[in-house]
DNA sequence: GATGAATGAGGATTCATTCAT
DNA sequence: AATGAATGAATCCTCATTCAT
């Protein structure tokens, strides 16, 4: 039995590619689009000079979308089947927190997208972030708890603050609570946190580990 | 007898200063420290020369920390008086959401600020935001709800992300929502969706206008 | 038995190393030897990548020799027979009115060899042209009108300037004359205007279609 | 009695600017507009850095236009007066070879402003040559000889090719009939030339410096 | 206090070219 | 014979900053 070509193929050739849209993944996200140059990017991709970055993407720019919609398309993923009762929802938070936990560059990465307000980005961004939001509030479902329908983009977007807020700030929160906010402990303390603070918001519908009334 | 040169001057000459102040918050809320030049904020500032600049500010770190430290004072002066019991908090919240609207540059630069990494940045950036986060923490008191004390810094973040976010992220959610969330309607909900989330996450204790329950 | 392979791909492979000089001629000859790229040539040949070239050519200064080469043997093998008297001047001019009528590009392409005199063009540009200047100078034969044996020189270049001047700024004139010098009209009267300019410069010799005297 | 300031200012700070024109003039005429590197004029000017080259002109492109602006201005400036009569006509040739012998890049820069056809510089260079065209026509009247009102455009460009490809092609034509063409006996018999070419073109009426007959 | 000029360092991007496949 | 990848050097241009006026 041979392993196929194809994968073999697929396998070795796009590490370059995808080696540059990790480096400059890691790069955007701490210092956003601006702050980052195409040298640096070269540098931390182990390339030995930055015109082989244009062998891989037409421009900075484009190289900047690339690496938002494979971290966008990758949140996406993570939730394809609908969120219809608490139990879901509360997976659906585990998964989540999870997730960004696993790779703390894209919370900056993406707060700091929705931040920028350079004319050339604010297109492209904003294309990628809205199917994000529409299935953010298609997982809210009918939230219960003192929200009217209309309320309920102003508690999707609530929400987002609160969980990327809160990985998106971690250095930042670390340094004023000197605290490592990637310990296990500050990890369960933030997944308790999170998923409390969505229990109150939806008034107790009980998506916390235990319903809050019998 | 001739009105003191230093009144006069403090409040004509300042005029310059603050206007490259006002300029440069204006700038680096778009689009961050990186994302603008000293050539910009003396156009945006109405000076034919980037030169001047330097006739006010030292260095373009010394401007952005002194746009930021600006920002910051004016906040804090916004809580002067601690907030014991519900009904202060709730005075607290409504000035706050007041200042931000009428401030809409703010919210950006702080998030940005906390979210920016470089190497320089970072030292002036936390010593700045640490006071800042302390008084929150104070007017937090002792929340009721489900928190316990060891939580209080994570409900402090959160309410920061919350308020903040809203802010922050307004014009993308504009675009997002196909909704301009400045008009005095959107602003309104989102007054009362800030007070609502903290009556929320504070237990029903009752910030919102009225008492949940009798 | 089967057709020799030399003589096949004497007719099918050069289709590309052709297809490559003829794209160069045109990019050349629009822009000059600095202001196209390598790049641009294997796109306009209809290649993917610009490291088949080098399989026909060393160097872009390869290249443009070859292309220019190419052009120059082409106009020499317009003359081969020399020119005594003034008809076959006459049909010497039109053949080479019709010639570059055909090929727009080569009068462009060699005036713009002639003025380059970037180092390393200057050479391989001289002993080019040498050879088609002797030529041109052997047609004049032993002019009449008012030139001294000396004077052969100038008017020689004189004549190189008269015609391929017009042809290589024919899109200048188009521009300028707002008329289109590419129709049967325009080059008809171009024709018409070099001949009458030989026969009058060469004082009245009759070199146009009529004897000037009866 | 002082020299008034104005007239020091403009002989003083212009110096930098003038400078720079005169460095670009001689490099655009050896090489092109894609030959010349911002880098090379700079250090031609005798600037340490290319960043000065941008203090004065916005960019590339827009000190290729000065350059040029300044030239064809220059020539234009040579004929204020119509030249209505031969002698008129033959002073005007006696000062236009006089100015290209003083001014050797001026040939070359706009011989190869006309060749170019660059998308961006197209638009430019035809604004610029299009009034000196019309001067040149103008200058030309009513000529004589066998030429008809319509084929004056035509005889137009030819004078102009005669005279300007000349002196544009004189490096050229140094190496190939191996003599220095600016020492004062080839400029003499340049001048002769041209004019006896004018002569003989305008059909015996008399250009040159003695009225043709007895 | 404001400005024009200058400049070293660095920005993104393209260049011609080579090599393995 | 053609191509994808890589790379050093160069491209144009902008950066923050300084200095004389």
């Amino acid at each position: 039995m041979r392993a196929p070509a194809a994968a073999t193929r697929s396998r070795e050739t796009p590490a370059t590619r995808d080696l540059i849209l990790d480096a400059a993944e890691r790069r955007f996200a701490e210092r956003g689009f601006a702050g980052v140059s195409m040298r640096e990017i070269a540098a931390e991709t182990g390339l030995r000079n930055q015109a082989s970055l244009y062998h891989h993407f037409r421009d900075k720019q484009a190289l900047y979308e690339a690496v938002l919609t494979r971290g966008v398309d990758a949140l996406q993923a993570l939730f394809t089947e609908p969120a219809g009762d608490p139990a879901a929802l509360d997976a659906h938070l585990d998964r989540l927190v999870d997730y960004l936990v696993e790779h703390p560059h894209l919370p900056r990465l993406i707060q700091r997208a929705g931040l920028d307000d350079s004319r050339h980005l604010r297109t492209a961004v904003r294309q990628l972030l809205r199917p994000l939001y529409a299935q953010g509030l298609a997982l809210l479902g009918d939230a219960g708890g003192p929200w009217e329908p209309a309320d309920l983009p102003y508690l999707a977007a609530g929400f987002y603050h609160l969980i990327f807020g809160y990985f998106a700030d971690a250095a930042l929160f670390a340094a004023v609570l000197d605290e490592d906010l990637h310990s296990p402990a500050a990890v369960a303390r933030q997944r308790r946190f999170v998923k409390t603070a969505a229990a109150q918001l939806l008034g107790g519908r009980g998506l916390g580990p235990r319903p809050r009334r019998a």
